[in-house]
DNA sequence: GCCTGTTGGTTGAAGTCTCAACCAAGTGAA
DNA sequence: TTCACTTGGTTGAGACTTCAACCAACAGGC
């Protein structure tokens, strides 16, 4: 950032970064309104219900949930607080570090993720890959991948 | 949603999704944190400025700027609020409706836009353009255009 | 043992967005 | 004129995220 110069945009790349935050945010539009109206919950607290509904014992430290779910440290926490308000979560001590906590999905937050999971995962279908070919689906991933690559990220596979 | 069934996402899909979900957190995260940083304003914030900046008179009424900024009227007229008290944004009544105010960039506004456009800029295609072939930024057009078109807005071409 | 630094996680304040309520002004009909 | 409806925009409360400060527990060196 040292440079004196600046390589602005090109028309044709100033038009496709506009179009592409208008895409992404008439889709996080879409996600979060139908899960706050039919959950009441934000998509991001919807991650972390899922992921721990994933992992063995339906229980995952708070670091690596934090990792897996992108959000910081902080932001769990006030989630997981908000979550295990609801009983949706209980958070357990963990054995092998004392410092260590465990958040675990009770068996009440598996059946309200059960319930909100095929509206969730309908209005993803409708808004998005029903959009695009399966050739599309396929470009947006290796783009996601390169960018995801780029900013240090690591991609979330299996 | 009136369906008993639901198409689940492939496993394919599934990654692609998490991928995609991923490479939106990162991108904006990379996007908010140099913007406030360097200029202590969100993205959204930024937007307001760089719409204002190309408007003719360098002034908008505040629907329809927060038709192109993609903002709530309440969230942009929260915005205006914190950047009227910079100086940077002064909000004009309209002679032709008495309702309507128009939003304007002060002179102070446009050099501070000014002074962050280049670092913003470069982050931008440093965070996303160079990692994308021609190709890709061309096919994330096609589908950012896709989706939109689907979700019911409307592109933003000049 | 102690001392320092790091890691795991929480907390409170500040900032932003959403939602619903609200007001003022324009519009149209009776 | 009056009444009802719509449009333009603001406001305050509540919810979520971020940031910095903080505490407790681990780890390593001396």
């Amino acid at each position: 950032m040292a440079d004196t110069e600046v390589r602005w945009l090109s028309e044709e790349e100033q038009k496709a970064w506009r179009t592409f935050l208008e895409f992404q945010r008439v889709l996080q539009e879409a996600l979060q309104s139908q899960l706050q109206r039919d959950a009441g919950i934000p998509h991001t607290y919807y991650e972390i219900l899922v992921r721990l509904s994933e992992a063995p014992g339906r229980r995952m430290r708070m670091t690596q949930l934090s990792e897996q779910t992108l959000q910081s440290k902080s932001a769990l926490s006030h989630a997981c607080a908000r979550l295990e308000e609801r009983g949706w979560i209980r958070r357990v001590e963990c054995s092998d570090d004392r410092r260590g906590l465990l958040a675990e999905l009770t068996d009440e937050g598996f059946r309200a993720l059960e319930c909100m999971a095929p509206g969730h995962v309908t209005n993803v279908r409708e808004s998005l890959f029903d959009a695009l070919t399966d050739e599309q689906v396929h470009q947006l991933r290796q783009i996601s991948e390169a960018v995801v690559r780029r900013l240090g990220g690591q991609t979330c596979d299996g």
